[in-house]
RNA sequence: GCGGAGUUAGUUUAGUCUGGUAUGACGUCAGCUUCCCAAGCUGAAGUUCACGGGUUCAAAUCCCGUACUCCGCACCA
């Protein structure tokens, strides 16, 4: 279905709609989560915490959205997560300073150069606003983070631009504390800011956003000493390096030497495994392997996991092979130890991340997942049952001649429970309609019928197909058929 | 940020050129009816027309500014 199908089901069904909108001074990139998108959100990570947190025994952690400035000067994100720009006084355009500069005059400055580099390179080199032939004003960095001051001082702090740095810096204790062996995957969901020049698309592309990211620390000669290995050898990926995409086995990848070695294909694996049961269809999804341009500055190796929706391939994941970058420039600039004995050895470990971005993988799912059927005029959100925000409507067929309260009943036993929906008004048909555009995977009703013998029929969402059972049997019917893979 | 196009109820939309306080559909709510797939009937609520300013006796409509959305450019850890 398209994004514009998806968007329209969003704001009519409350998954998702835009912050602060009674406001005219609202910001973009800011968007809210309706009841709807929680529960879809909530379950989506109940499923993350199954498949990758628990499977592999990692730890999870909920750190600051705020961290201090010295964290961002080790990590780098001060000095490099900004780009030099150039504005024409003319005509107001702003440009990128070291790609306009490398255009005109094939000079190659590095962005993370002293900003005078720019201006003179500019005034000597007589560049001129591209668009309109006006001058430029000084070079500026833009820096994508976004600034608070803390107490009446206003000490200089940030807002995170990805979880991962608690992890990082918590590092020391949570191996020490939590008797860590390596390797170990520490485990972070929570939100990130970024400034974005031009947030766009909804959840696609926000300036408040959430991640679920796993940092998975190990001893640097052992990449290949994976035992869990065997169980996703024969897992089938699809991985780009150059051209098209080839699709193979993870145990393929690994010996043909796309994928560098054990520990990175484990991961990548169970990443897969994942995201086949969040009903995203993952033959159109591909690992990218970046090129030295495309890759973040911390990174030596790093995989995109894509995946292909109607305005094109969607960035879900990250999985960057980030070495010891991290934890040596928070060591040196904490003067704190993070080297840590594994067995006889000490070592220094490096990491591997799978940053995930969840609004996208939300997205990604709703898109995958709605159906326009055509025969039954309806539009169908065909969910996993696990993921669906609603797991049953409990109707009663009609309102009178103690329906509605056997219905009551009924809802009041399995309300704990199960995410149950009650509803008595209106045509049942219509019901039946509301409770497909958000998913819910069964609808029981209660009828005359059921006053007499205690049954009720279930009707299941994608079939439209209906069974009559006993009330008893409901509670043990709906816990098998929502429970998690 | 730049350029283009837009913004009228929960959604979709008429009206904007030619100024006279807004139209339909769907949806929502209540009741009747039917009694298992968006049926029908009756009734109701909901838009100070994105926001701010200007012109005018009078502005959804004309003018200016701002924000947001979409498309393209640029950007995208």
């Amino acid at each position: 279905m398209d994004y514009e199908t998806v968007m329209k089901l969003a704001l009519e069904r409350g998954f998702y709609f835009p912050s602060c909108e009674v406001y005219a001074d609202a910001q973009a990139g800011f968007w809210e989560y309706g009841p709807t998108g929680v529960g879809l959100k909530n379950k989506f990570l109940q499923l993350w915490r199954r498949e990758l947190i628990r499977r592999d025994g990692m730890l999870e952690i909920d750190g600051s959205q705020i961290m201090s400035k010295s964290v961002f000067e080790a990590s780098g994100h001060l000095g490099n997560f900004a780009d030099p720009i150039i504005k024409c006084s003319k005509c107001n355009s702003t440009f990128r300073a070291d790609k306009t500069i490398a255009e005109i005059t094939k000079i190659e400055i590095p962005e993370s150069a002293d900003l005078i580099e720019f201006d003179n390179a500019i005034s000597q080199n007589n560049i001129k606003c591209q668009k309109c032939k006006g001058d430029f004003e000084k070079t500026k960095n833009f820096n994508m983070m976004f600034k608070v001051g803390i107490g009446p001082e206003e000490e200089e702090a940030y807002l995170r631009p990805e979880t991962c740095q608690s992890i990082f810096v918590d590092f020391p204790r949570l191996y020490k504390t939590m008797r860590g062996k390596l390797p170990l995957g520490i485990a972070q969901v929570g939100k990130s800011f970024r400034n974005e020049i031009a947030p766009r698309q909804s959840l696609l592309r926000l300036r408040e956003f959430y991640q679920a990211e796993i940092e998975v620390f190990c001893n640097p000669t052992k990449l290949d000493v994976v035992e869990k290995f065997e169980e996703i050898q024969d897992v089938i990926i699809r991985i780009q390096t150059d051209s098209e995409p080839v699709v193979i086995t993870c145990k393929e990848g690994l010996e043909s030497g796309v994928i560098p070695n054990k520990f990175v294909a484990y991961y990548l694996g169970i990443l897969t495994e994942f995201y086949e049961k969040t009903g995203i269809d993952v033959t159109k999804s591909r690992f990218r392997k970046l090129g030295e341009k495309e890759k973040a500055f911390y990174a030596e190796v790093a995989f995109d996991f894509e995946v292909e929706t109607t305005i094109g391939w969607l960035e879900l994941v990250a999985c960057n092979y980030r070495s010891d970058y991290d934890l040596t420039s928070h060591a040196t600039k904490s003067k704190e130890k993070f080297e840590i004995m594994d067995g006889d050895e000490k070592v220094l470990p490096h990491v591997f991340e799978i940053s995930m971005g969840i609004d996208r993988s939300l997205y990604t799912i709703l898109e995958h997942s709605l159906r326009d059927d055509k025969e039954h005029e309806r539009i169908v959100l065909s969910l996993k049952p696990y993921l669906s925000p609603t797991h049953v409507g409990i109707l009663s067929l009609v309102k009178k001649d103690g329906l509605k309260e056997k219905t009551d009943q009924i809802h009041l036993n399995i309300k704990r429970k199960f995410d149950a929906f009650l509803d008595h008004s209106g045509a049942i048909g219509r019901r039946y309609r509301r409770l497909d555009e958000i998913g819910a995977p069964f609808a029981v009703t209660v009828d005359h019928q059921t006053l007499e013998d205690d049954t009720i029929t279930i009707r299941k969402r994608d079939s439209m197909e209906q069974t009559r059972i006993n009330i008893s049997e409901l509670d043990s019917i709906l816990s098998e058929s929502i429970a998690f893979p």
